[in-house]
DNA sequence: TAAAGTGCACTCAGAAGGAG
DNA sequence: CTCCTTCTGAGTGCACTTTA
């Protein structure tokens, strides 16, 4: 197993350094490079800007000119994103066919790294059968199977697994939540509850990251897990 | 005409300060 | 200490203009 993961760690630098190859620009292989942290931490437009002597803004502009060649290529062919891409995809059905970047890195090439989930986000955003949740303050990065759910799709159900949680007003299982809501899988369920950033879980049970019975930050909310966990049911005032 | 630059509006994270 | 509010600067995207 290890060696498979190793084989794949290599494979994905290599390919990351192979699709990088195919831009024949310098200055174009530096945005990319640097705008994903490829090599090194993730840059800003205005610190490539400033490295490159050209605006901010004309950094975007290429990255996205950039993007678009990329993942035309990417469609007709371009090295290694095929391969990975279905890699990725046999893992994320078995993930729940969503995942967070770490998660999906982690288990790709079990490397928790920075550069490992840059490479894999990267690959991900070129692969034509991903969709690619970018970060914000809702969800976390993630990849998902196009076939299944799109980017929009995919913010969607999270938004109403939030809202069943929220209106329920306490911790649920996944089986409950399976119940309401309206997905072929609890797998599926959990794996969308888990790229949301307002919802967190104990044993389980999903609840809201502000509910102390689900996401316990200081000691007394510990004390309550624990209290309630020994069938001592308490109540909030709250 | 493509490449590059500018202006403006927006979001967001983090610092600072006050109240309980 | 914790929570809440306010402020500020960084980062970004879009529409538009200028330049070569």
């Amino acid at each position: 197993m290890s060696e498979t993961a190793e084989a794949t760690m290599t494979d994905l630098r290599t390919a990351v350094n192979d699709i990088l190859s195919t831009i024949d620009r310098e200055r174009e292989r530096e945005i990319i490079s640097r705008r994903f942290g490829l090599h090194d931490r993730k840059e800003t437009l205005e610190q490539i800007g400033e490295l490159l002597g050209i605006t901010r803004e004309r950094v975007r502009q290429l990255e996205k000119a950039i993007l678009i060649r990329l993942k035309i290529a990417a469609e007709d062919g371009l090295p290694h994103v095929q391969q990975l891409e279905k890699q990725f995809i046999r893992h994320l059905h078995e993930m729940g066919r969503v995942a967070k970047v770490s998660d999906l890195a982690q288990r790709v090439s079990k490397d928790n790294s920075e550069r490992n989930r840059a490479h894999v986000a990267f690959v991900a955003e070129l692969a034509p059968n991903l969709a690619v949740i970018d970060e914000n303050d809702h969800y976390h990065h993630s990849v998902a199977i196009k076939d299944h759910v799109d980017e929009k799709k995919a913010r969607s159900h999270v938004d109403e697994i939030v809202k069943t949680v929220k209106k329920h007003g306490e911790p649920l299982s996944i089986e409950q939540l399976h119940d309401q809501l309206d997905h072929e899988h609890p797998d599926h369920v959990r794996a969308l509850a888990s790229i949301s950033k307002n919802l967190a879980h104990l044993k389980d049970k999903w609840g809201l990251t502000k509910w102390p019975t689900v996401n316990p930050k200081n000691i007394r909310d510990k004390i309550y897990v624990i209290l309630q966990d020994n069938g001592k049911p308490m109540h909030f005032s709250e």
